[in-house]
RNA sequence: CGGGAAGUAGCACAGCUUGGUAGUGCACUAGUUUUGGGAACUAGGGGUCGCAGGUUCGAAUCCUGUCUUCCCGACCA
């Protein structure tokens, strides 16, 4: 049965978003405007992303650390294009009571300066590189429009800042650490991230360059989850974070930083849920299976208890719905909260020496007799479920990929169905801003695959260098 | 900052035209019977109708003002 709390996604889809939102009881709003109470069912699959990604850092050798949640103004004012960058959405403190702050400090919306600020004063040889540090922390963006884990203004994620002595080894860096987002999506979240370098107007303020993870939406809306930073030296020379290096020569350091945040959870909704509810892929599922008994019976209480030891033993996240609902309930919450799989297990069945499995992904109900190993069977099933999720979302990405050759193409594509649009650039940012134009479509990435659609700039027809994907942004 | 809509129980709303005991559904509490796709019954609790002023014997309802929130157009992980 639909759930009638939630509006269709094909009716509606910016409600349907939030009804999802709101019936898996992810998140909720507040009195304070953009800024949300991110429940239990939300917060445990961050707590799960933050698990597996902090133990990915850590053995590609950060260690975690934690900076201020104030920035002085002046230290803020010492890189001009990050300052300029995100003055529109600093806030900031002044007063504590009656006194005075000794300065100005804007809320962290990034840590750069922080981080350099630390840096200077810890890096004094190049045997002290490279720093791989990492903070898991709250930012704050003055937004106006907001949306739930889409766009908040205060809103969690990780940073990581590292420091290096070469070049090569900061850029090295950058790319392994898109290269472990990029594994993330796919692997973990069963999102066909695409990735790519971003173009010099959409890059991040101060930066050399920044390397992107896109995912394409179930509406055919792009979202930018995961980027990764290189700066060079332009920070180190805007903080004064130098080292001696072999040469006994002093140098400034080249830096990099690279986030994600919790729109990752905003990427799984408009990724994989539909009309029931939310569908969780079972690597990033807080909960992988929900066990339902169905009656009073001692039969199915003792299989239950079993089914959810064994299941914990071998590793599946699991527990039992022993609520006073009915079952109907029940099969339904877990439905709208995402659960994979849900074990039933009834008298009925069991008099047939039976028991009834649903997946969620694609809501088929099977039986399965008693005699099969039922803890295989699941954790097989959890791995059938993960990748034929990503499969799914392969192929309605590839279905909302288009080639554009001209601005006709892009028009008619855009005024059809949104996705990733494939098409050449001469690499004049005026091209950019006149593409904009249509619906506020923007580069998201330069594809770096070799390939050429055509030779001729999308826009101006000139001659085309880059190869780019173009898009409608979240 | 421009254009539209709404403020009544935790939530969703009705009541307003034509002023007269504050309503419905969901949720909540207690109890009983239930349990295979959001259980049923019985009994309860919960409101200064956004705020201020006015008209009136009497205002959720009419008038004036005011505040707030939400949706759509320029920036953004």
């Amino acid at each position: 049965m639909k759930n009638e709390a939630i509006t269709s996604r094909d009716v509606d889809f910016a409600k349907w978003y939030t009804d999802v939102v709101r019936a898996a009881k992810l998140a909720d709003y507040t009195s304070v405007k953009g800024c949300i109470a991110i429940e239990p069912n939300g917060y445990a699959i961050w707590e799960k992303i933050q698990a597996i990604m902090d133990a990915k850092f850590k053995e590609l050798g950060h260690v975690n650390v934690q900076m201020p949640f104030l920035i002085p103004e002046s230290l803020f004012n010492q890189e001009k294009e990050l300052i300029e960058g995100f003055a529109p959405e600093l806030l900031w403190a002044t007063e504590a009571g009656s006194k005075k702050l000794e300065e100005r400090c804007a809320i962290r919306s990034t840590s750069e300066t922080l981080f350099c600020d630390y840096y200077k004063k810890h890096i004094r040889s190049y045997k002290d590189l490279p720093k791989l540090y990492n903070q898991w922390c709250n930012v704050f963006r003055y937004e106006k429009e907001t949306r739930p884990f889409l766009r908040s203004r205060e809103f969690l994620w990780q940073e990581g800042h590292t420091v290096h002595a070469t070049a090569e080894e900061a850029e090295r860096e950058t790319k392994q650490m898109m290269e472990v987002y990029r594994w993330f999506n796919h692997e973990i979240l069963a999102i066909p991230s695409i990735t790519g370098k971003k173009t010099e107007k959409e890059k991040f303020a101060g930066a050399e360059y920044t390397i992107t993870n896109e995912d394409l939406m179930y509406n055919g809306v792009c979202l930018q989850d995961g980027t990764s930073h290189y700066f060079g030296q332009k920070f180190s020379k805007a903080y004064d974070v130098k080292f001696t290096n072999k040469d006994n020569k002093e140098e400034y350091a080249y830096y990099t930083t690279w986030g994600k945040t919790t729109r990752a959870i905003a990427a799984i909704i408009m990724v994989h849920a539909d009309d029931y509810g939310l569908v969780l892929p079972p690597r990033i599922a807080p909960k992988q299976v929900v066990i339902i008994p169905i009656g009073q019976d001692e039969r199915v209480n003792e299989l239950c208890n079993r089914y959810k030891e064994e299941l914990t033993q071998n590793g599946v996240d699991c527990y039992i719905d022993n609520s006073d609902k009915s079952p109907g309930f029940k099969f339904a919450e877990a439905e709208v909260n995402g659960i994979p799989i849900r074990i039933e297990v009834g008298a009925r069945d069991l008099e047939k020496n039976i028991i009834t499995i649903a997946r969620r992904d694609t809501r088929e109900k099977m039986t399965i007799d008693l005699s099969t190993d039922v803890i295989l069977y699941t954790k097989g099933l959890l791995e059938i479920i993960q990748k034929d999720m990503y499969e799914r979302a392969v192929e309605r990405r590839n279905k909302l990929t288009f080639e554009a050759h001209n601005l006709d193409d892009m028009e008619k594509i855009l005024n059809t169905q949104p996705g990733f649009i494939h098409g050449m650039w001469c690499g004049d940012e005026a091209c950019e801003n006149k593409i904009k134009e249509i619906k506020g479509c923007k580069s998201r990435c330069i594809v770096e695959d070799g390939k050429r659609i055509d030779d001729k700039c999308v826009c101006c027809g000139k001659e085309a260098k880059y190869h780019v994907i173009w898009g409608i942004q979240y």
